[in-house]
DNA sequence: ACCTGAACACCGTTCAAGT
DNA sequence: ACCTGAACACCGTTCAAGT
């Protein structure tokens, strides 16, 4: 159900037929499809709190340890990304990490806006990472283009292939930056 | 076309409708919805290079400029966001900017993998941070829930109603962190 | 409480046929 | 070269009806 079954794209009709079950009867428990997308991210948010998260941690730590378990599960569901991706997710589970972290980070310096920024731009990082893999994952294209180009010329092909080779660097890099923000006092950067 | 006319969802149908046009007589242009996304995508990297970055600044202007850009060429199409993302782009003038800003980095003291895996998440950051945006602007619905719960519990709400303000200072941070990466020597993290 | 069956208004894509 | 028309195998969703 997660997982997409592991075969081609998703529909109420091909669900009801892999659940042994007409597809009008899906709508007895759920409004429609947008609603049972709802239902999936909310499952995936809360995967990650399954194995919880070091809460007693210095924030870069917590931080850190949210990105990548939150990668961890997305890409364990190639197909559920996009559904996770498109639509704003608001999970008991995600409310409370953040509101913890946001409270780590202005005891550490950072304005109340800081951190909030912060922690969706982490989100934001790690969903588009996510993307890219369950890009190449899902489509089953590489992402070279089938046009038959000498691959020499081009440095990101290479790089490309091993999707997902860069989550954990950017994630460290962009850590390390938000520490810089307030490794050096208060900088008045304006909120707008 | 791009922006979608401004209505309801895509479908070839109604691009055909929409162009005066039998839904048939696309398929002599495209051979499919999916190279017609395709296309799609590849207008909107060639949108951010019609006013030209500052190759000849150091990379970590290059790179913010061109994350910059191409966030703004991404919310100026809401509805084009998701095929942008959900698919692995690959252009030429794509491939030119990140080859150069690969050699402007190596310059600097990274290797060639860290300079590609960097310009990656950076991608990867931008496509999150205009996926945030597409997806209240397409679906119009405000990411706090429809749960009428208290507000002032969540910090995160008035700080998610503002969507794409995070986006600035993230890709600062991340640019900042990257320049940690080279700025102490030559680190060896394992590539793997 | 939970599912079926038929129906409605849609889809993407094909292929022969027109001009 | 470019488009039409009809057809095929699909969709999501509804609603009355069954058990």
């Amino acid at each position: 159900m997660i997982d997409d079954g592991g075969s081609s794209a998703f529909s109420m009709r091909r669900l009801g037929a892999e659940l042994g079950v007409d597809p009008s009867a899906l709508y007895w428990h759920f409004r429609g499809r947008e609603e049972l997308f709802e239902a999936v991210a909310e499952i995936l948010v809360d995967e990650i709190g399954a194995a919880s998260l070091p809460w007693t941690a210095p924030w870069p730590e917590l931080l850190t340890a949210y990105g990548v378990r939150l990668y961890e599960v997305l890409i364990r569901h190639p197909h559920a990304v996009i559904v996770f991706a498109s639509r704003p997710v608001r999970s008991e589970f995600g409310v409370r990490a953040a509101n913890h972290a946001v409270e780590l980070m202005v005891a550490d310096g950072f304005t109340a806006a800081q951190a909030v920024r912060a922690i969706q731009a982490l989100r934001a990082y790690v969903v588009g990472c996510a993307l890219d893999v369950s890009a190449t994952a899902v489509t089953g294209l590489q992402p070279r283009r089938q046009s038959a180009r000498p691959p020499a010329d081009n440095l990101l092909a290479q790089g490309v292939l091993d999707a997902g080779e860069h989550f954990r660097p950017g994630l460290d890099a962009m850590i390390r930056g938000l520490s810089a923000v307030v490794a050096r006092g208060t900088r008045g950067q304006p909120p707008a």
